[in-house]
DNA sequence: ACCTCTAAGTACCGTACGGTACGGTTCTTT
DNA sequence: AAAGAACCGTACCGTACGGTACTTAGAGGT
């Protein structure tokens, strides 16, 4: 959240300015009002120089979504050996984290902007949301749920299945809830144990594995 | 999905038409596609018309919202003694039509919409969609959840919370992908299966309810 | 001291949209 | 048939935005 991103990979330090910038803008005004005048105003730099370094107002999208990504970084701490209790604390914990990225000022901007220009761009700005942005998040439930299948803690067939699951089972309407506008929860916390609890009666070992019958099909 | 909406409470036929217009223009090209002389061209009316009617833009996209609303009813089927298999039945068929709707094209072109003004109109038009536009499908599953329960079919202790872990089973993240341009489902039957497979294991009596210890708060 | 490069600031252009006004046409009412 | 409303088509206005060009100020090298 501060503008003091220690170490930007693919932008300068100005740039990455500008596009905090960028993003205050559109967490607070929508993307109307992420205009190139108005950015450039904000963030005290020409307009020349935003178009030579993003070429284009989508290309400051991108840029836009590529910063932010840049900056969330998702522990990936496992390696401890797992017991039940850990199992579902950390599944609990990374349940959380979920509700607190999707619920978070620069998430929810970030995907009303991409949904905006699905129509248009071809979902270009989606892709890149989901590709680069999910797959963290998502590789860290996988690795959470294989290693659970490891220890012999966790039952299922298809991990993608059971991760989609626990995905819906945490998030259910939420996020479209708050991407159309609604306040997030007031606490994750609880919403979080509820549905690692059901998700742990669903693929649990210690209880039964809902069979799924024939679940090879693929999404 | 066609023009001919037997009878329309709130919108003359010339009205409906224009708006059943705008809504294809709105599926067809996004939020930029409907223009109030596009709308006019299009609909062989005038931009006069339009203000006369709809008064505004604004005014326009919410009469958009419920015209389109106005022509889903959802099929109140009950009455019927419940068996296991029948609430299995009816839970699977309310899944493939929940799927159904949210994948579809209007649907999905009038959640943008509302996600796109969010930031601008202080979700006006997200509060329609989720208040009018859900409720009607929110109350068939609670009807059928509830008659479950009466019927001792189903277990559990807040029915809001178990029609939030059905429908987060049923919906997963394939709402916000989709609208963020994924394609949907190829069969959004296995879907529907396995995910009224894991609630009946979650919810269902015959086997084991989840306790679900302390879940007496609220959302 | 001079040159060069970068970037800020500003002015500008074309376009596209929301909203309004007006003339002409069709349909309804009496 | 005459009067009136509804409405279509179009032209128009103001504004706002994306994108470009030009001028000016500072930083580093020779």
């Amino acid at each position: 959240m501060s503008s003091q991103p220690s170490q930007i990979t693919e932008f300068s330090p100005r740039q990455s300015a500008v596009l905090a910038e960028a993003l205050r803008l559109l967490v607070e005004g929508g993307d109307k009002a992420l205009t190139t005048a108005g950015l450039a105003r904000a963030a005290s730099c020409s307009k020349e120089s935003l178009y030579k370094w993003f070429g284009d107002r989508d290309g400051l999208l991108a840029a836009m979504i590529s910063f932010q990504q840049s900056k969330v970084r998702t522990v990936e701490r496992s390696g401890e050996r797992l017991t039940a209790e850990l199992l579902r604390d950390h599944l609990e914990v990374f349940a959380r984290d979920l509700l607190e990225v999707l619920s978070g000022d620069v998430s929810l901007a970030l995907n009303r902007l991409a949904i905006g220009q699905s129509s248009r761009d071809g979902s270009k700005l989606g892709r890149m949301l989901v590709e680069h942005g999910r797959r963290q998040i998502d590789r860290r439930a996988r690795g959470l749920i294989d290693a659970g299948k490891r220890a012999g803690l966790l039952r299922f067939d298809d991990a993608d299945h059971a991760y989609h699951t626990l995905y819906g089972l945490v998030v259910s309407d939420l996020h479209v809830r708050m991407l159309l506008g609604e306040p997030a929860l007031k606490d994750n916390a609880i919403q979080a144990r509820r549905a690692v609890e059901a998700f742990l009666t669903l693929h649990g070992a210690q209880r039964n594995g809902a069979d799924g019958s024939a679940t090879a099909a693929g999404r």
